[in-house]
DNA sequence: TTCAAACTGTCGCTAATACGACAATTAACC
DNA sequence: GGTTAATTGTCGTATTAGCGACAGTTTGAA
């Protein structure tokens, strides 16, 4: 993978792309390509945190499983986001499971190469800061829609979300697609398939969405957005 | 009030403590003393943030309000909190409306004094960022309960929170009491009172808990870390 | 072309829970 | 003490959604 291939992608990232040049070069550099089978474990819950992430092709799924051996998944990092930073800045454990769900490839800073460039550039602090608070918002955000949703508002709240994460800031087109099983929709929304099955009929029946084998058209953003409204 | 009776309050907070001494000398002559009536306004979502609130005395809800109007509360801040840093660090509106709950007497550190303050001290950023993380554990921790367990499960889970709140770092005593109307509690839970009501009728058979007028008395705090394991 | 695996569509049963209603209890204030 | 507001306890009913079961569809690989 050339460093030109891998440029376009990073500044996906709002976030990235608001570092200073230099830096961005800096992490560029200091980061080491990884590749992962479809399947294979980025890290694991209670792992120590030894390195941060940013999803260059492929998809990376964050779930817990329970007791009971059920998985929750939390959501999906999909090329452009960066994830694992948090055990990075309090030196806890992960805090949950990483997996390739599908063959990707992984940049990934470790955390002593991380640690020398804090240390080098403390002015970098309040960038860091910026990323733990939105995803903090993010998830003040997750949190709003588990309350206050129908399942199907939610639902489509989390359509939303996966086809903003593919497409980042760009407008979301009519015929965005979305490559996901219903099982996996379920899972997130901790549902059964066969309801997410129902609840998708519907929106299609709605002409807000068409269902496919493994993956979703969005037809009508503006409908999905009213949806979920919170 | 007297410094001396905020200094104990401040220090049930691991997190403040753990902050260098001379620090949490400039924050308590900068922070003023706010006195807010039962069912006042802290903040309000969408609010500018102007300042880092901690609670010294009584107890501040933060909550989001439904399109319908029906209020869904996240969590109770109690003495000893500190809230509201958010929006002090990524500039952006608050999250939440913040009430006192019931007549409170809060600390407030202001927008201004703050950056002053982290501009003259940037070897604090580690603090706040560690701050920052310790809030995104605790969300995530409550995303897996809402995910996982049963309504009864998440009840015991949401009842030791708010009884380690109140005692911080001290053990749970057999005896250790919790002011708080079921109504809330539902609230909390996005759950109805009556089905709350149910819960903890068993919880108090099972002698779990003793349940009075607007009031919890927790008898097995062992049995209720069991019933919200996840 | 065939086969297996993954995924989807649908039915019916059951459990959980929201919600209205109303009575009983408790606390607070005069 | 008496009155009022807040809180709790308990119905019954309607709705939601989980889950097993099974057939149909799509995909990819032999």
């Amino acid at each position: 993978m050339q460093l030109d291939t891998i440029r376009p992608i990073l500044s996906q990232s709002s976030w990235f792309k608001s570092l200073p040049q230099d830096v961005i070069e800096q992490l560029i550099t200091a980061a080491k390509l990884k590749r992962l089978d479809a399947g294979q474990l980025v890290y694991q819950k209670h792992d120590l945190g030894d390195g941060l992430f940013c999803v260059v092709s492929g998809r990376v799924r964050l779930s817990n499983v329970t007791l009971e051996g059920k998985e929750l998944i939390l959501t999906w990092m999909q090329p452009g986001s960066w994830f694992g930073e948090i055990s990075l800045f309090d030196g806890l454990p992960r805090a949950h499971d990483a997996h390739a769900d599908e063959p990707c490839e992984l940049l990934k800073i470790s955390s002593v190469d991380f640690k020398a460039l804090l240390k080098q550039r403390p002015d970098l602090y309040p960038h860091f800061m910026r990323l733990l608070c939105q995803r903090i918002r993010t998830t003040f955000a997750f949190i709003d829609e588990t309350g206050s949703l129908s399942l199907k508002g939610k639902l489509c709240g989390r359509i939303l979300l996966l086809a903003e994460g593919l497409e980042h800031q760009a407008p979301i087109e009519r015929g965005t697609s979305l490559s996901i099983s219903q099982e996996s929709l379920a899972l997130m929304l901790h549902s059964s398939r066969q309801t997410v099955n129902k609840l998708l009929q519907e929106l299609q029946q709605q002409a807000v969405i068409e269902v496919h084998y493994g993956q979703l058209i969005i037809l009508d953003h503006a409908k999905l957005k009213t949806l979920c409204q919170i």
